[in-house]
DNA sequence: CAGGGTGTTTCAGTGTGTGAAATCTGCCCA
DNA sequence: TGGGCAGATTTCACACACTGAAACACCCTG
């Protein structure tokens, strides 16, 4: 998981003015075991505490207040793990809209691009480690891409986990190719919404319809289809 | 969204033994107040908290801790919803797993049950307020359901609502039909891990194969399907 | 224009939260 | 079988963090 380091997350912040309402420090902290154990479950007591930099005693004692709520879970061998509480939350960095909406405001603009590029489009979202494929339009070609909605892919080495980890809009729009099967050519396209990552499209086909000169054809309307989506989003929040 | 109340949560609690350890009271207030937004969104602060009992200054303070670290977000309106850090947790309750893995533990069963019945059988998980279909074994049938995989439809008033947000292992299994089509008839059955339901089996199919008679037979196979998947994904963890 | 509601800041006072040290538990290995 | 080690848990003295009512700011509506 991309993590926004103390830094960026200052630039970032909510932006109060210098009152002197401070932070607490439990609240802090708490959050932060919350989120390690999100990252890295299951989790040792004292590897949440050296992760976090809290001592063991004040991190255990935290734990134990996530554990009563359900925000984790102690397992039988005594590390941690999300509990039912945190896995409850709704996702809502698609703009507040359930995925079924993420879903219908894309289906249009990937049916669009599909009858645009003859290949095979899809809509995808992070789930974790992992790249989760919602929705597709498939290609018109007879040779065409099928059968990846419900199945996710690694986020780690794949072009749809660059898009859906993609932190800086700037980034080169020819650098998202590559999928997980070798028989596979993809071209994929982050969504924003705000300044974050909320879905990703992706085309795929066989890799030998993905050469150099494709990926220049594919890559712009992949990624215009994304802004698209973006502003219909935003019109539909 | 199922609630646990106090006094379940103190019985279920972790059993710390009686130490001295005290719970950190911001800690606790700033998770009551993500759970709040998780629930609620999009919320404004007197709302927030009013609805958690805390003072709010208090709540401001605690609000701006989990907008910081992009736990929640506020909006332009000034309300709150559920930021990025947030909705990237991945989803535990299935036994660690993330849905790819329960995808593939309930794939083989899926399909043995499709070809018990004749009927298409998905695997459906709860997202927020909305049970999201990941996956599908279709019937042998000519007439058959098709193409709900991606798609989502309301917790309420849906079998397969009803059974991901069940709490009772002992529930009427002949309880759990009836689907969001009229046209549509639907058995389910929920997947238990522990003590909570991670997924939901769905046999669908024209509404017209799904007299009292049918219900009969396919409800007893939702069920022992759904328990060998919980025994699969037991052994898978 | 006044009232009401929401959001923000201030600051005095109270008791909470801390964390090193001590202790406990379980496992491994000679 | 006993010692060592690592992880987990408990204890408790102490320092300052956390609190929340009150005051203030802002916006909307009748």
């Amino acid at each position: 998981m991309c993590e926004i380091c103390p830094i960026e997350r200052y630039l970032l912040r909510d932006m109060p003015s210098d009152s002197t309402l401070h932070a607490s420090r439990s609240a802090e902290r708490v959050l932060d075991l919350l989120q390690h154990v999100g990252e890295r479950a299951p989790t040792a007591l004292t590897e949440a505490a050296e992760a976090t930099g809290i001592p063991v005693s004040t991190a255990l004692r935290h734990l134990r207040v996530l554990a009563d709520r359900g925000w984790v879970e102690r397992r039988t061998d005594g590390s941690y793990q999300l509990g039912p509480t945190a896995t409850r939350l709704a996702p809502a960095d698609t703009g507040g809209a359930t995925r079924d909406r993420l879903v219908a405001v894309a289906e249009p603009h990937l049916r669009g691009l599909a009858m645009d590029t003859g290949e095979s489009c899809y809509l995808a979202v992070r789930s974790g480690d992992e790249a989760l494929y919602l929705s597709t339009a498939e290609g018109t070609r007879t040779i065409r891409h099928v059968g990846w909605v419900g199945r996710s892919v690694p986020i780690a080495g794949t072009a749809v986990g660059e898009a859906l980890t993609a932190n800086d809009r700037e980034a080169d729009p020819f650098s998202n190719v590559g999928a997980a099967e070798s028989d596979v050519g993809a071209v994929t396209a982050p969504i924003w919404f705000g300044d974050h990552v909320v879905a990703a499209i992706s085309i795929l086909g066989p890799a030998s319809r993905f050469d150099r000169d494709s990926i220049r054809v594919l890559s712009p309307l992949a990624h215009r289809t994304a802004s698209t989506i973006e502003s219909a989003l935003h019109a539909a929040t």
